[in-house]
DNA sequence: AGCACGCCGACT
DNA sequence: GTCGGCGTGCTC
């Protein structure tokens, strides 16, 4: 019995349309690809599955076209995390498909000068003897069968690229394949030779710095079989492997894994529901932890496998933490020449380090435009009633919740200890780089930031000018450190931690911990490493846990807020972005949304304890690019309620006045 | 997304 | 009088 039709998602922001089959009378299978009329053009589409129902409406069905030749069909696999990820993050399947493709046909003319993507002629990288902690890991990774995640937590140093190298020896041998993802910014070549020195000709890499015709080539190698491992960016996930064995996620608890346009995916969470579906083990790996993995593998949905010991037995740094609050005191009484950021404390570090000919870094994590207020002399910050956030400075006189709304006028003395004033927070790294060149007019200053380092390309080569040693000191946000390994440095210096606290997102505090942990496990790769923090909150979690080097006592302390507000992973959240061209309707529509989004909670009686809806809430840049820009938030203790609930409210409808959108985040990291 | 239709300003 | 600007709406 042949179907009637076909449901087909095609090119268009819809998740499928309903085609009769070819006149040839050809049947087609979930997966394959297919030419189809769409409108007046022929369109792509891919098979999701024959239905024997029309759909609703009048509409003179039209046949496919035929299949198409030039793409292979999507295994079983995918097309079920296709189908999810349209589902989890509500967003048409149509337009989510046609990303398992390469951007050109598999052979068009040829070009580019450039050099081959993955060098194939390096020596050979000999595996190395691995550690009683290295060896303990991998056999606990690979004695489960089947799907299964673990989160490998392994202090920086520990070895985890050595772990990963082997588990994906072991599949190799299977004649498997294996995905391994790592954030865009430590996707150096330096990574790729790595791998391919250890697995020669079998590496294939896919990133968005690619040309499209690499990237197509890239993409055949891993489908055809002919290449084994894909080392790549978050869109990797997206190349259908034939026959994988592993997937392998780098720096799990990274920020940049989250797609912040168009499909809001989460790349841990993606590639953990598409190993699911492979059949295959994830292993996620970090030295920080995200709160949401660490929660999973507390309560034992995730295997947890600690890696404690760094591989040459180096030393942990030294932590100094300097109350900035203590220094304004001294230097009232006794004036000081150094600039106010700076304080004796890092200042003799950095003469030290300076004299001993060694490289120091100082970091100042100076993030977008939204101002925090702080009390220059207790360090008070003030706080949203309601939401636990830090309110936002808006035109200096008013202080904001971008979470629910709340405003209060910004008050000239300091509400905690009615002596100090409330100040913006505000400091930049140019500030900083022209006071240190005052200071040390001898010393060689490189500065990374978004300013100065705009390309991959420009960092590559600044990494490179610290590691020859033409650098003495540099000066960043936290953009390098990521990829900060340098042999001579041996003194990082966080100018101002409170920006990173004060920063008006509920993770601000994690995220904080993450960057103070990340960077005092740098300093020093060869001898005695020193950190300097300077604050103006030394009882701040995230310092006493860095300090303390206690990571279960700050996800302890950190889930019990979470638990308080109902921020996930306790519960779970979506965005719901309004924008428009127009204040005045834009606002408006979404008060509307809120409207709606109560009367469909109190439709339903599982919505009624399970959801929280907050907002509407100004975004943080009300206006950008012309659009008024407001958000609501929904709380939710379940995220399939939450999904349900989301894909409800964004039926379309004609409750949108015209030029105004919406779209949905759902679980959100970006909060602005 | 892409491609139509549709209704208003400066061109031969 | 038309050419073309991009706002709006639809695609089985």
């Amino acid at each position: 019995m042949s179907p009637d039709s076909y449901l087909v998602a095609v090119e268009a922001p819809l998740d499928g349309l309903t085609y009769l089959p070819p006149a040839d009378g050809a049947q087609f299978t979930r997966g394959q690809s297919v030419v189809v009329p769409l409108g007046k053009r022929r369109a792509h589409g891919v098979i999701v599955r024959p239905v024997t129902k029309p759909p609703p409406g009048e509409y003179e069905l039209k046949h496919i076209f035929a299949s198409d030749p030039e793409r292979p069909p999507i295994p079983a696999a995918y097309m079920d995390w296709l189908e999810w990820l349209a589902q989890y993050y509500v967003y048409p399947l149509g337009q989510i498909v046609e990303s398992v493709f390469p951007p050109l046909a598999k052979e068009s003319k040829r070009g580019g000068r450039k050099g081959p993507v993955v060098k194939e002629t390096l020596a050979l990288y000999p595996a190395p003897k691995l550690t009683a902690d290295q060896r303990r890991v991998i056999d606990a990774i690979e004695s489960e069968k089947g799907f299964a995640v673990h989160l490998l937590h392994g202090v920086t140093g520990s070895g985890k690229t050595e772990v990963y190298l082997q588990l994906l020896e072991d599949v190799l041998r299977q004649g498997k394949q294996a995905l391994v993802l790592v954030p865009e910014i430590s996707l150096t070549p330096q990574l790729i030779d790595r791998f391919s020195r250890r697995f020669p000709g079998m590496v294939a890499v896919l990133h968005s710095h690619l040309t499209p015709r690499e990237k197509t080539d890239q993409w055949w190698g891993m489908v055809t079989g002919q290449k084994k491992i894909l080392i790549g960016a978050r869109s990797a996930l997206f190349c259908p492997l034939p026959d994988p064995g592993i997937v392998i996620l780098d720096e799990e608890h990274e920020p940049s894994y989250k797609q912040d346009e168009k499909l809001k995916y989460h790349a841990r969470d993606a590639a953990i529901v598409l190993a699911k579906n492979l059949k295959v083990p994830i292993v996620l790996g970090s030295a920080t932890p995200s709160l949401e993995s660490w929660n999973n593998a507390e309560s034992g949905r995730y295997r947890i496998h600690t890696m404690a010991q760094r591989v040459n037995a180096r030393e942990m740094p030294e932590i100094t933490v300097v109350d900035l609050r203590e220094q304004i005191r001294v230097r009232k009484d006794k004036p000081s020449e150094l600039p106010h950021w700076l304080s004796d404390t890092l200042y003799a570090e950095l003469q030290h380090v300076f004299a001993k000919k060694e490289q120091a870094a100082l970091f100042l994590n100076r993030r977008g435009v939204a101002q925090a207020a702080n009390c220059k002399l207790c360090g008070f910050a003030p706080e949203c009633p309601n939401c636990s956030v830090t309110l936002t400075v808006h035109a200096r006189s008013h202080l904001v919740c971008h979470f629910c709304d709340y405003t209060e006028k910004m008050s000239e003395v300091c509400p905690n200890c009615r002596e100090g004033s409330l100040e913006p927070l505000g400091l930049g790294t140019e500030k900083l780089e022209t006071d240190m060149a005052a200071l040390f007019p001898a010393i060689r200053i490189a500065r990374a930031d978004r300013d100065e380092v705009q390309s991959r390309e420009e960092l590559e080569s600044l990494i490179r000018s610290v590691e020859d040693g033409e650098v003495d000191l540099l000066i960043g946000t936290q953009m390098i450190a990521k990829g900060l390994d340098f042999p001579k440095l041996n003194l990082v210096g966080l100018v101002l931690a409170d920006l990173g606290f004060h920063w008006p997102d509920f993770r601000a505090s994690e995220r904080s911990f993450q960057l103070l942990t990340q960077v005092s496990g740098r300093s020093g790769r060869q001898s005695s490493g020193r950190v300097v923090i300077q604050t103006y909150d030394t009882e701040h979690a995230s310092i006493r846990f860095t300090v303390s080097g206690d990571f279960k006592g700050f996800c302890d302390q950190e889930m019990s807020e979470r638990r308080e507000l109902n921020y996930p992973p306790a519960w779970r959240m979506a965005m719901l972005r309004i924008q428009g061209p127009e204040a005045t309707v834009t606002k408006d529509a979404a008060r509307r949304l809120v409207q709606r989004a109560r009367h469909l909670q109190s439709q339903n009686p599982a919505y009624a304890e399970a959801l929280l809806i907050l907002g509407p809430a100004p975004a943080p840049l009300l206006k950008l690019r012309g659009q008024y820009r407001y958000q609501v938030m929904v709380k939710c203790d379940s995220s399939q309620r939450l999904g349900a609930f989301c894909r409800q409210l964004m039926t379309p409808g004609s409750w949108l006045p015209p030029k105004t959108k919406v779209q949905v985040d759902i679980d959100p990291f970006q909060m602005l």
